[in-house]
DNA sequence: ACCTGAACACCGTTCAAGT
DNA sequence: ACCTGAACACCGTTCAAGT
């Protein structure tokens, strides 16, 4: 293990511990008997340490397929997956939401998605729009989520909020669903006006 | 209008020049001509002062379902309203998105959601469930649009862009027109497991 | 290779005091 | 009612110098 990959797990112990607006570098630096400038050594500036850190988080939710089930079982797994992996450190989230270039965790979690569109028949196109909608909605969901600091989450409404997240999750694939099987909708409604003449 | 409207006018106004990182309380106080402690009289803290912007962003969306056209179109509109509300403001997403309370003017939108899936006959939950899953899309796609710096936003990429949120506010219509029609569907999966013994 | 020491140019916030 | 002046306890980042 590297003396950088031992900063980036210091660094997200101290963000389950403090939360993104006080995870400073100097005192991640002082959690790990250094000074602030010697971090510099690993990591460009804090802006390379947080992407580093959402990579970790979206390695940890494992962007793997399930072998058994339909593709939308297997879309399911994925994205109950990935709101854990966010929700599994303080801020996830917004960390995720906000990190600019998205790393080899990342993109290996897209390619997941994709392949399971793709076996379910969607052409190349539809595969990409279906993951967007879904990772959209994951990741809109889950910042509103974690974000809304109004009540400090207790073990009921943390029960509500999978039963809502679950039940929005089945309304995009059910979109996704009829897109796949009615694929000549693809381009319908470019032109909503021209439909006037024939109301 | 107060002296507390003319201090966050200016602070929208800094928010496009210098972006959400730069915005600073004692910028906003050179731009005004004060000192930064002098912001205190208006806004109890920094977090008080980005919740007001927030809602103004919001206000400025007008979240009043248009007359005419079916339930989808209404709802596409407004959506579309929603997201080029954020995207006219530097880090606009962002900033809606990390606000905690939910100010007048969110609230108000939300409301006009409601309406426009109530009289689609949608039951007070399903209607719930369609704005949040619409919102949380909106809200996904947006942030990490505009969160994304790898390239600066050029014309093109920016209709490519338009082109596909269309095609994902599509896929979530297509997914509450078959919730809407088959209300029998909203309970089912809840326990995959137990289909086992069936296939 | 990794870190220190010290500095630079900033932050958000508070509060007595002014007008 | 609105603002100043001055302070307090912090920031991210750089860089010569040490080991």
């Amino acid at each position: 293990m590297s003396r950088r990959d031992e900063v980036l797990t210091a660094a997200i112990e101290l963000l389950d511990e403090v939360g993104l607006d006080d995870l400073t570098t100097r005192r991640l630096a002082e959690r790990l008997g250094i000074r602030a400038g010697a971090l510099y050594r690993h990591f460009e500036n804090k802006r390379a340490l947080l992407d580093a850190m959402a990579d970790r988080i979206a390695a940890e939710g494992g962007g793997h397929p399930q072998p058994e089930g339909d593709w939308a079982d297997q879309v399911r797994v994925m994205a109950i997956g990935a709101r854990s992996s966010m929700l599994a450190h303080r801020d996830g989230a917004l960390l995720m939401a906000t990190f600019y270039l998205p790393g080899a965790a990342a993109v290996a979690a897209w390619k997941g998605f994709i392949v399971v569109f793709r076996e379910a028949g969607a052409s190349a196109r539809l595969a990409a729009l279906s993951v967007d909608t879904i990772v959209c909605y994951v990741n809109g969901f889950t910042i509103e989520e974690q974000a809304r600091k109004t009540t400090p989450p207790t073990a009921v409404s943390r029960r509500i909020r999978d039963r809502d997240f679950r039940a929005g999750l089945e309304v995009v694939i059910a979109g996704i669903d009829a897109t796949l099987r009615r694929p000549e909708l693809k381009a319908k409604r470019s032109a909503r006006s021209r439909d006037k003449p024939y109301s």
